[in-house]
RNA sequence: CUACCCGUGGCACAGCUGGAUAGCGCGUCAGACUCCGACUCUGAAGGCCGUAGGUUCGAAUCCUAUCGGGUAGGCCA
């Protein structure tokens, strides 16, 4: 694929070996140097000449000068030398056309890559923990990751998603207990995983109280002892070893909190293709503690075994607990192995919150130390935390949004708008959910995922402005149009406006932005570049009649245009998890 | 104490592989629809880019120091 800034940039490596008779840069050297104007009345593309004066032995005003006289091309309108800078205007109607004509013969590859074919990646995000709330607080790694996926198939990769459960562990044993002490079966059949939470919260209470009653009147440092907490280790071992009771119970939580847990994905179109979890892995991890013991990388370390970081200035990675018992890093490492065995990734990415960067700095090199060549293919893309309306998560206060009740709530608001366009109430419900999810998908994915994100609730169901109802009512508004006029157009010669021509040039900066998004790990970049291509839409539309315009070949042009926007603001809405209703 | 992340108009955020006059939205003020969906569009006010040094022809962007906020740091995940 041709873009307009690798056709300017060999334009300009040709200029430069005609008149200093140098070819120390190549197209693509020169392409990295090319910038978009801060004006763009000083044109489409510039070079700043600064960077070639030292290589090419001139000043920048001399080179920019001798290289404005030197190029020329259909395209091009002028090329003008500012300052030493090469200023570099398009031609727009046979710019558009170009741009125009892509995005048609390619359609819903239009902006791909094509970096991924041949390669496999996998990605590991959303991964709730087992009868514990599914809140706010994992709508990161849920959207993060999953647009991130998305992005990946478009860029030709087969992906493999991920949901590496919470689904063992000692909860289980506290979980169990609780179950068949207060637990009731219909109840928890109706309620779901509401109904697990609850038995887990009050059996924690319970612990916690029993330890402080355990410990008062004691003298200072007297361990704490609970019978439940003692019923509990005592549940999760024989779940371990296989009792066939406990095990049902296990696999009967899991079910029901995943049967929850798939509503909300369904609402986000979500699907992944494993669901193994922590549980899997429990067999798979002595062979690599094995392996480590064997490589004498394990040190004991006040019982413990642990892999001294301090040569890479990290803390010490714990490998297993004084007891044996094993520990997140470990069973992460053992997916590891298990995946890259099982899926042959060329990359491996984990959704995870920047909390746990240190977890991941950490395993990633002792996964090196292990020898195992594939370790620069782990990727740990963290996200900031989430506060809402100020305050932190915290269960225990209440300060948690379930994401079922926040889909809800929004989907509610929507209904109230749609109910009055929209008679048929099934359609609308349909319209509601896209636009309702769509909303708190699109605010989740405005930002840097590294900036710590306070969740207005207001701002995020908000319909004005920078918006996810904004971008669908701009994708709507494009079918809206087409239904009139037709979808079959092309760009004829008819001269064409600012307007006109500022929407071609958005719809052509699609692929470099996908580009970035997938280099960065990124998925506000699309997020970003869908309102730019809205308002560069809204501002055409504003302006350019399209159905009622006199002249033929104009209208053909602009038709072509509104198509060309519509497939564009299709492909790049699904890459955020967006759906695009064709009426709102 | 140590490491990482974040400090940009009243609020919430872009721009950060250095480049020409720092952008968008909300809010505020003033405008635009006999016209393809007004959940739209146009204009104004509002910022010495946390602070101080340094590198450079050129710094919001790179380096150093410092302040403020967040997170993590051996038996939780």
């Amino acid at each position: 694929m041709l873009t307009l800034k690798n056709k300017v940039a060999s334009l300009i490596a040709g200029a430069i070996a005609d008149n200093f008779g140098s070819d120390i840069l190549t197209a693509a050297e020169l392409a990295a140097m090319l910038e978009y104007p801060p004006d763009k009345a000083m044109g489409d593309l510039a070079l700043p000449c600064f960077k070639l004066s030292r290589s090419l032995r001139r000043s920048p005003v001399q080179i920019a000068d001798t290289l404005a006289g030197a190029i020329s091309d259909s395209e091009l309108s002028e090329v003008a030398a500012v300052n030493g800078y090469l200023n570099i205007k398009t031609e727009p109607t046979s710019f558009a056309k170009r741009v125009v004509s892509d995005i048609q013969s390619q359609a819903d590859s239009y902006g791909s890559p094509h970096t991924g074919e041949g390669k496999t990646v996998v990605l590991d995000y959303s991964s709730p923990n087992v009868a514990k709330p599914f809140h706010i607080g994992h709508l990161g790694t849920t959207v993060i990751g999953h647009s991130l996926k998305l992005l990946h198939e478009f860029a030709g990769y087969k992906c493999v998603g991920i949901n590496y459960l919470g689904d063992w562990g000692t909860q289980f044993g506290k979980l169990i207990v609780a179950y068949k002490l207060w637990g009731d079966r219909s109840t928890i059949e109706k309620g779901g995983v509401d109904e697990l939470v609850k038995l887990y919260v009050k059996i924690n209470n319970e612990i916690k109280a029993e330890e402080d009653t355990s410990v008062q009147d004691k003298p200072e440092g007297t361990p704490k002892h609970s019978e439940l907490g003692d019923a509990s280790r005592k549940e999760f071992s024989k779940l371990e070893q296989g009792d066939e009771e406990n095990l049902a119970l296990w696999r009967w939580f899991v079910d029901v909190s995943l049967e929850e847990y798939q509503k909300t994905y369904k609402l986000l179109g979500i699907e992944f293709d494993s669901y193994k979890g922590e549980s899997f892995y429990t067999d798979k991890m002595p062979a690599q503690v094995e392996k480590l013991r064997n490589m004498g990388l394990l040190e004991i370390d006040d019982g413990a075994s642990i892999v001294n970081l301090d040569k890479w200035n990290m803390p010490v990675c714990l490998i297993l607990k004084r007891d044996g018992s094993t520990l997140y890093p470990t069973r992460d490492i053992a997916a590891a192995v298990y995946r890259k065995g099982e899926y042959g990734f060329d990359k491996a990415i984990y959704v995870t919150s920047a909390a746990q960067s240190l977890h991941f700095a950490q395993w990633f090199k002792v996964v090196e130390l292990m020898g195992y060549d594939w370790y620069d293919k782990l990727v740990h893309v963290p996200y900031g935390t989430v506060s809402i309306n100020g305050a932190k998560l915290a269960t225990r206060t209440g300060n948690v949004i379930l994401l079922k009740d926040l889909f809800s709530e929004a989907i509610a608001r929507v209904m109230e708008i749609a109910k009055e366009k929209n008679p048929d109430e099934e359609q609308c419900r349909r319209i509601a959910e896209s636009v309702g999810v769509g909303a708190i998908v699109f605010y989740y994915l405005s930002n840097n995922r590294m900036r710590d994100i306070n969740f207005m609730m207001e701002d995020a169901l908000s319909f004005d402005g920078n918006t996810g109802p904004y971008a669908q009512y701009t994708y709507a508004r494009t079918c809206s149009v087409l239904e009139k006029v037709g979808r079959d157009a092309a760009m004829t010669d008819a001269p064409l406006g600012e307007h006109e021509s500022a929407l071609a040039k958005t719809l052509a900066a699609f692929p470099e932005r996908i580009i970035q998004a997938l280099a960065d790990y990124e998925p506000s970049v699309v997020t970003r570049y869908i309102l730019d291509l809205c308002a560069a839409f809204n501002r055409f539309y504003h302006e350019c009649s399209i159905a009622n315009c006199e002249n033929n070949d104009l209208k053909q042009s602009r038709i072509a245009l509104t198509a060309a926007t519509n497939q564009v603001l299709k492909t790049a809405l699904h890459l955020i998890c967006m759906q695009s209703p064709e009426k709102i």
